[in-house]
RNA sequence: GGAGAGGUGGCCGAGUGGUUGAAGGCGCAGCACUGGAAAUGCUGUUUACUCGUAAGGGUAACGAGGGUUCGAAUCCCUCCCUCUCCGCCA
């Protein structure tokens, strides 16, 4: 959520980076700000008279006026007044500030200034690739599905039996190396101070909004019928939420999580794409970093955070590029991101195994977390930044094309063998 | 799911419908005392919105939302959460 005084006082600015986004326009907010704040002037007028009645009534009652006095009689009436006035005001500017609410809530966050210019993805910056070396120079026996199904360790025709399609069911080597990895990822992250958390996998609304995936993203979220419960789309959500409405102490910052969730997705109006193998899921599992941040550092831990990301990349010899976002494919409540995109024999590009965004102030503000300083007075929102790291469905596609010989032999990357207790799916 | 008890400031804990943002205690900060510390004393110690250059003012908040009343932490209703017992269950 964007700051209303900021958006108040700093319109053009505000507006200019906004424009950079897309099609917005802050004029029907600052004139509802403006009727709000006058109706809560004459609200809070009329309160403290009324406030000033009640002590007067106390005070005379207490030195034994008797209450059916005139005197008395005059202040009841003038204090139903009152009530009758604020019962028309009060009304008025709820709905206001509901309408406020609404129009700020669907605002999608300023860019940095650091963020590239641009309108889509194809404007996206490279920044770095990595291990090159590591791309396979022969042609792919088998995509990363054919060669799971093959062996048998990967079934998407049961799972749309059990489920609907887009799900997958792992069987043997392949169930032992999704939790292979997702236990050496969290092994790693853990030992680079981020502390592990298993949030809730169901999740609230407020949760939701709190992170900006409500209320415009409703329809990417599996939600239970009977309760305001929702599947969590992302560890994001539950874990940033941990901290909602709380007001941390600075020496706490930075506060760094990983945790492993499966995460629910609809992928609503992508019927066409990825419709094989583990790319694109209703249901997969991820290992997510998350960190609350003081403001000065979070370009800091921003990049870190990246590089986190990418060491399980690195660990596993993976070849990936780094895209900086430009404007226009920024999410909606980043200011910043970085994807890491892993290669991909079978597509013979990279693709997305990893988002790594800095929000800033902007879900800090929806969630309310703020911190303390000692030496400063009031509060302060923290940064919240995130990042996958990583996928674990999409890192498995990577390795079974990856390691995949000319014959459809996949071997197994030297760090989980150990793990795993052998160098061959 | 059934029955009961309860939700007050960073924490503990008072609170009779009347000037209570809330006694008292603990904690914390500052000052005084001290060679230094402890102990003691004094002072201070929530947040949000809004008006104001500022000093400062106004309003709101005692789980949440409604209601009664001139006036609600206190009375009524709904919901949420916690605890205890019973049932069920991994």
């Amino acid at each position: 959520m964007l700051d209303l005084r900021q958006i108040r006082d700093n319109t053009q600015a505000v507006q200019a980076l906004l424009n950079q986004r897309g099609d917005y326009n802050l004029q029907p907010l600052l004139e509802l700000d403006l009727q709000q704040r006058e109706l809560e002037k004459q609200r809070s007028q009329l309160q403290s008279r009324g406030n000033e009645i009640g002590k007067l009534v106390g005070q005379k009652m207490r030195v034994g006026t008797n209450p059916d006095s005139g005197e008395i009689q005059l202040l009841r009436s003038e204090g139903n007044e009152i009530k009758t006035a604020l019962s028309q005001l009060e009304p008025k500017e709820k709905e206001i500030k509901a309408q406020i609410e609404i129009l700020l809530l669907t605002l999608p966050n300023l860019p940095s200034e650091n963020t590239p210019l641009g309108k889509n993805e194809e404007q996206n910056v490279e920044v770095r690739r990595w291990g090159e070396e590591y791309i396979p120079s022969f042609k792919l026996a088998m995509p990363h599905w054919e060669v799971g199904e093959a062996m048998g360790i990967l079934n998407f025709e049961r799972s749309a039996k059990v489920a609907q399609s887009r799900f997958v069911t792992l069987i043997g080597a392949a169930a032992a190396l999704e939790r292979a990895l997702i236990n050496f990822m969290l092994k790693r992250h853990i030992q680079s101070g981020y502390v592990e958390v298993i949030p809730p996998f169901l999740i609230n609304s407020t949760s939701l909004t709190g992170t900006g995936q409500l209320p415009k993203f409703a329809e990417e979220s599996f939600k239970c019928s009977h309760d305001d419960l929702w599947l969590t789309p992302t560890a994001e959500v539950p874990v940033t939420n941990l901290y909602r409405d709380e007001i941390l102490e600075s020496p706490q910052l930075p506060i760094r999580h990983c945790a492993y969730t499966p995460c629910f997705r609809r992928e609503a109006g992508s019927y066409g794409r990825d419709t094989r193998g583990l790319i694109r899921l209703h249901q997969f599992n991820k290992v997510e970093l998350v960190k609350f941040v003081h403001p000065d550092t979070s370009e800091l831990e921003h990049q870190s955070l990246v590089q986190d990301a990418e060491g399980i990349l690195q660990a596993l010899k993976l070849p990936y590029r780094v895209l900086e976002l430009c404007t226009g494919d920024l999410g909606f409540s980043a200011a910043r991101c970085y994807d890491l995109e892993v290669w991909l024999p079978s597509a013979g590009k990279y693709r997305e195994i990893s988002s790594c965004s800095n929000f800033k102030d902007f879900q800090s503000r929806r969630a309310n977390i703020r911190f303390k300083e000692p030496t400063k007075k009031g509060t302060q929102f923290v940064h919240t930044l995130n990042g996958s790291g990583l996928a674990i469905g999409r890192t498995m596609a990577a390795i079974l094309e990856n390691y995949q010989d000319s014959h459809g032999i996949v071997r197994i990357p030297e760090v989980l063998q150990p793990e795993l207790g052998r160098e061959i799916l």
